[in-house]
DNA sequence: GCACTGACTCCCA
DNA sequence: ATGGGAGCCAGTG
């Protein structure tokens, strides 16, 4: 497997997270078929090309925090498109239980 | 080819 | 809650 392809199999993934709803960079990588394979979803969305649209900033670390440096421009520009989409953050931080998208086969439903 | 670096995660002290 | 270390592997020099 061509890594062209786990790059396409991972943007693939990312389109797909609804609005309003994140997921992470580890369960990226495991719907796209790739398990143990974070560190992989980084590296695509950093080098996917701008006309993909990408909704790369639902995409965030296990922990349910930013991965770039707080106070950096990307930092603070994910999180405002974020609040934009209704995502809230408490002490730097998203509740998982609360927004993470299930994967592919998620319902959308909203969970309250 | 070797060493180092990450948009990461998990595990354990 | 928090920090360190190992595993991970494609880029980069």
């Amino acid at each position: 497997m061509p890594i062209s392809d786990a790059q396409q199999a991972i943007w693939d993934i990312v389109k797909k997270i609804p609005v309003g709803r994140v997921s992470s960079y580890g369960r990226v990588a495991y719907f796209a078929g790739y398990p143990q394979h974070a560190r992989m979803v980084g590296r695509a969305l950093r080098i996917a090309p701008d006309h993909l649209l990408l909704p790369w900033h639902r995409v965030v670390n296990a922990k349910g925090q930013i991965s770039f440096p707080v106070g950096s421009e990307q930092a603070e520009l994910q999180k405002d498109k974020l609040q934009t989409e209704g995502v809230v953050f408490l002490s730097g931080r998203i509740d998982l239980e609360r927004y993470a998208w299930l994967g592919p086969l998620d319902s959308d439903l909203w969970r309250m």
